[in-house]
DNA sequence: CTGTGGCTTCAAGTCGACTTGAGGCCAAGC
DNA sequence: GCTTGGCCTCAAGTCGACTTGAAGCCACAG
């Protein structure tokens, strides 16, 4: 079967060509070879490619990721990472459900009074000691 | 009123002293004066933190922050920013939510057929292209 | 009078995930 | 032959949000 080169990868993957070679330095893909001085990579890595950015979208580290795609291509995933990475998803998601809401609310309510508006205080609330280990937008 | 010092406030905000003495540092608070070469900070100081974290947890940055909690106490909040920001976390959530289904399905569906799973291909599907600017847990 | 604790400043370091830049190889096209 | 494009390596830079370290002031306790 045909092999890719890194430029085909990047371009199938919409990663750039420097990602992919970080990513290989960080043993989070693997060239099948090279020709000549160029990297050569089959289509499988384009499924690897899109596990990881679904562990990069679960809030996994590239070393987590790392350490549950194994060197095969089998995923060898813990089970039980996976259901306390979802609940900790359900947290974040209740958390961000509260917000958007009381963003919708902030919007339309009267300015001078968001301070004393109940909604906006619960707001603050629920807000209250975020403290954030890594940041998400879209 | 009794003013506090930066450990008081620190203390009572639940952040260390440094990160107070950066966002004084970025405009994001302010001390009420000096009693001696120590910061006096009144208790207002804890809501505008509060909504610090607020905005923080929204997602925006320190400096959009700043630029929205003006140099006064009351919030100049752009309601149309605020509404595109709950939009964002419209999307965020319905990513997250179909991620958190996903990740709950893998962690009962057998391993060796995650790859030919309906329901992992459509995750695989979701995190596409994922491409993040900041990341969030907790 | 000497710690000790809590504050001060300022510069530099950290972390994760990449990106950028400099300098170079190699094959194809003109 | 010469340029062009795509690849290569390795080191260093970037970004945001802080943290850490060094060096020092000041007040109060023992």
């Amino acid at each position: 079967m045909a092999t890719l080169d890194i430029g085909e990868v990047a371009r199938r993957a919409g990663l750039p060509t420097s990602t992919l070679r970080f990513y290989e330095e960080r043993g989070l893909i693997a060239a099948t070879g090279r020709n000549g001085l160029r990297r050569q990579f089959d289509a499988g890595v384009l499924q690897r490619l899109a596990l990881i950015s679904l562990g990069r979208a679960a809030g996994f580290s590239l070393d987590e990721i790392a350490a549950m795609l194994g060197s095969d291509g089998q995923p060898t995933i813990d089970r039980a990472q996976l259901a306390a990475r979802a609940d900790e998803l359900d947290h974040s998601i209740r958390r961000l459900t509260a917000l958007r809401d009381s963003l919708r609310h902030a919007a339309v309510c009267p300015a001078a009074s968001h301070l004393e508006c109940p909604s906006f205080q619960k707001l603050l609330r629920v807000a209250e000691r975020y403290r954030p280990r890594r940041k998400s937008r879209s």
